[in-house]
DNA sequence: ATCTGTGCAAAGTCTTTGCATTGCG
DNA sequence: CGCAATGCAAAGACTTTGCACAGAT
């Protein structure tokens, strides 16, 4: 149960948290072979399950993409362009947790919690298109 | 542009009908080859995803699994037992567009859709926990 | 007759895992 | 010291793709 703490784990953190936005493991592990190059993809992908298993860092699943692993403990809900494929947190916008009583009154379910990803075009994408097409139609990303 | 309207989509498209509970490709694929065994993976899901394209079925991703595929064009959301796996719809809970506008008006994007999945442990799990434990401890799987 | 859709298998992406070894506690 | 964690590479799960051919329009 007790977790050591390998230089290994103590990068993966420290790597999650200097990136900041959601990264993926693939982004994580280029991060840490800046510094200790030794590192091996599958110890990042061990400690970064091992740390969401933790409660240390929250595990995004991300629509056609990679897992993405969050340092911010806070819960909150994130926003993914259509367009340019970004994936970015929603600010300034509460946790609802009475969706959950609702939902768990109806069902039955014990709830743990829900994530809501809204899926739009952001603001720069909405300009070029604009520019390029004078129109917001053409083949979306996903 | 235009679809051929060959047998194979027509396959998927009535797999995905009859096993109504957002299947995986793997399982559309199952089903089909009961019936028509030359059918190919590749053609499977170059079919589902034509299909999602063209608005006639829906991709829902689903956190630590393949994707699933849904034959309901109304919006609704999901909800994941925990303990279990099993995926299934939100029944009697309505859509709520208010939070992609209000989303909208925070962040400048252009809001297509939401997508909201619920984490919790299903009522036969819970049974199944206070049987064995008397407790609803233990390890979860995602 | 055309040209999209198909079957097949190979490859691609993301992630996990077996095993011998390392090093934290 | 013992056992969890690591490095490495192989394998696993899921999905896409290149190519030659078939069949819908």
């Amino acid at each position: 149960m007790a977790k050591r703490n390998t230089i290994q784990r103590q990068l993966v953190i420290a790597a999650v948290r200097f990136l900041a936005n959601h990264p993926t493991a693939e982004e994580v592990y280029d991060r840490i072979i800046q510094e200790y190059p030794d590192i091996s993809k599958g110890t990042v992908y061990r400690n970064l399950n091992s740390l969401v298993e933790s409660g240390l860092l929250g595990k995004i699943s991300v629509p056609s993409g990679a897992d993405r692993f969050d340092h911010i403990l806070a819960r909150h809900y994130h926003i993914k362009c259509t367009r340019c494929g970004t994936f970015v947190n929603v600010e300034n916008f509460e946790y609802i947790p009475d969706l959950e009583e609702k939902v768990a009154a109806l069902t039955g379910y014990k709830m743990d919690h829900h994530d809501i990803v809204f899926s739009g075009v952001c603001p720069e994408c909405q300009k070029v298109a604009v520019e390029h097409n004078g129109e917001l139609l053409g083949n979306d990303m996903n």
